[in-house]
DNA sequence: TGTTGACCTTGCCATAGGGTTAAGGTCGAT
DNA sequence: ATCGACCTTAACCCTATGGCAAGGTCAACA
């Protein structure tokens, strides 16, 4: 099976799966004659394993950590589970973060009467730090792409 | 006053005052004969306005908007109302996106024994898809930087 | 005067997780 | 022989920022 039906079986894209074997997360697929790749039964189930975990939020180097886990026959299930504790945590830091910006963001917006006059409580607390400011600088949140 | 100075007294630092400049967020800082840069009360005035936005989650394309309306005298305070309220419902989407994956990665935790056995309920979830698996790929929700 | 160190300049590389496009090779079918 | 659909690698785009390097400037000190 080449990496277009590859891709479409597990959910991803021939351009992912190639970044995958790229970074070393995935060993290289097998090759034709042709240099094309050639994707095996074994090979889509662990595509699907990523994908789902990709699903799930972890992150590619925690992926790596969970395929190896995975593969691995005499692993403790503490590991796995220490491994998805610790994304729950951070998880949970996350979404700890966005609710205080979201409540302080909200105070602000309740203040403003929302119409034509220039008055606007919610520059002037941008402007003047008013509002409990969060302490530390927002974990940087990348726009999703592009939809 | 120079970048480094103007950098301390607004948080930000040189580096991100340059990035803005080179966007487009500001307007470029006047140069003395050495082709420094030197910022004045009114520019520490604004390099203040953008870090207090930018701690408050609103991305560069939004802290532009926010600084439009915010040196526009003419605006109406519905405009700055509308655009904080759209970026609460960004955030609540991503609340809720964490949220859902954190349930659903917890409800594996739980059932894992967390021993030296291997069975683990963790990666039979991840491969098999069981738990209510998030409608569609998560945003991407890139690391914290390094710290 | 020479040197040292702190500061400034520009510019390139890296991050996550791809999207998009380009230039070209391969395949099956007509 | 040619066409479209597939594949290959490669390269550049995005966010927002850190890091590093090479070189210019400046103030202080011997």
């Amino acid at each position: 099976m080449n990496i277009g039906q590859a891709a479409k079986h597990s959910g991803l894209t021939a351009k992912m799966i190639r970044y995958y074997e790229s970074i070393g997360l995935l060993t290289p697929a097998g090759r034709g004659a042709n240099g094309y790749r050639h994707y095996n039964e074994r090979d889509l189930h662990q595509l699907a394993f990523i994908r789902r975990a990709r699903d799930l939020g972890f992150s590619l180097e925690e992926v790596g950590k969970l395929l190896a886990l995975w593969q691995d026959r005499q692993r403790a299930s503490a590991d796995v589970k220490a491994l998805a504790g610790a994304h729950i945590d951070e998880l949970n830091r996350k979404i700890a973060e966005l609710v205080g910006l979201r409540d302080t963001l909200q105070e602000l917006v309740d203040h403003c009467q929302g119409d034509d006059r220039p008055d606007c409580p919610i520059l002037q607390g941008i402007e003047s730090g008013c509002c409990s400011a969060p302490s530390s600088r927002p974990s940087p949140i990348t726009a999703p792409g592009k939809g």
